[in-house]
DNA sequence: ACCTGAACACCGTTCAAGT
DNA sequence: ACCTGAACACCGTTCAAGT
């Protein structure tokens, strides 16, 4: 890998695998130089500092953060597709994205598939400050889960894990101090580990029917995919 | 000040007080010495080292986080009350929640809301799976809701921000670019900055309205809250 | 314009030694 | 059982000096 000049392609294309690989913890700037096979004192000339370095990287993230093509028949298919393929997307790239929020720049990776939003909201009838609202809560929606689902997949075991707290044995204790109900297939369900994939594309359905809902044109009915 | 003894509750109390104060980065052992009057080295025979300071921060942080107790007429309107009053114990706290969220335990920390919202739901009339799907749903709604919050507080100046990306100006070649409709209302609104209480209820209102509807018994028709 | 080594002011952690 | 200072192996960053 003889290499004539470094540039700050160089850097940052290093800096981005060693953190894709091993997380920004441990990306230091000495194991860097000694990557790239120059004085530590050179990168500073490239990029400034360690900050700036990192800021970089998550700029490059999000400006590659693709468009995305809705699919399906009704606005609220077109919606959980466009969700489905950004949960995809931003899973693909778990240490940058978590970079990315971060630095509070979530929100602007999002845009592609706001525009996206905008489209089939639109499509759906809504207008306006209500159509607004409801790529709003979408967004925040498929965001927000997918922080929560990463939060859970780093997990470390849990000290009682939700599981021990849901079984049978502890279960009696815990609900006859709260309330007297008995609801075994519950406690079995929340005991197991939450399918995601499942409880969010559930989620998003529910959310964006109930938002698209009683609209004026182009969605359908409610009804029509209210049991399924 | 002047102590007897070092503790290790002197130790815990202190490192919160620096952590909620400047946030983590800033909490360092020689610092810590230096506020408590004690050697480095003395902090280490009390707490092990830095990263498990760290968890017993986190750890006491998730045992505080109290009981709920909901309000409201309708289950919906029950599970609303638990939202909005998680949302604001967890915006009280934003560093040390950070810490809950980076070392997994957001799951856990929630689990007197989840207590709360199985009540609820099954008051809905809804058993087993189903019940338990609903209670994630929101659950994964709520935190997942706050965190994109948090991270839209701390966004710094957004470079191109999203009101610009969305005001006239620009507006329309995005637009064209894309599709045709135009809809200046909505370019507005999604220019404005977001009300984030407001965009919370109302998407767990409608999350919650869409999973609860059509349940057994005890939460009112669908209908009684379609509109308003 | 680009690169370098030396030096500075920090870190977290270990350890042998004290009481 | 608790506390200490010295020492180690790291950091990020600055700077004067090189080409």
């Amino acid at each position: 890998m003889a290499r004539s000049a470094l540039t700050r392609e160089d850097v940052l294309d290093t800096a981005a695998r060693l953190v894709v690989q091993h997380g920004p913890q441990h990306l230091t700037m000495r194991k860097l130089a000694a990557e790239l096979g120059t004085a530590v004192t050179s990168i500073y000339w490239h990029v400034g500092n360690r900050e700036s370095l990192l800021d970089a990287l998550v700029e490059r993230t999000v400006r590659e953060m693709g468009a995305l093509t809705p699919r399906g028949r009704t606005p609220v298919e077109r919606v959980v597709s466009v969700a489905r393929a950004l949960r995809r997307e931003l899973r693909a790239r778990p240490h940058l994205i978590a970079m990315v929020h971060e630095r509070g720049l979530t929100e602007r990776m999002f845009l592609p598939a706001q525009r996206a939003l905008v489209h089939e909201v639109h499509a759906a009838g809504l207008r306006g400050a209500r159509a607004a609202q409801a790529v709003r809560a979408v967004q925040f929606q498929v965001v927000g889960h997918v922080l929560v689902e990463r939060n859970r997949e780093r997990s470390p075991v849990q000290s009682p894990a939700e599981s021990d707290l849901w079984s049978a044995g502890r279960a009696e204790t815990l609900w006859s101090s709260d309330h007297t109900e008995h609801d075994p297939a519950l406690a079995r369900a929340l005991a197991r580990p939450a399918d995601p994939e499942r409880l969010f594309v559930l989620s998003v359905r529910a959310l964006a029917g109930a938002l698209l809902e009683g609209a004026g044109s182009g969605g359908g009915s409610p009804a029509d995919r209210a049991e399924q």
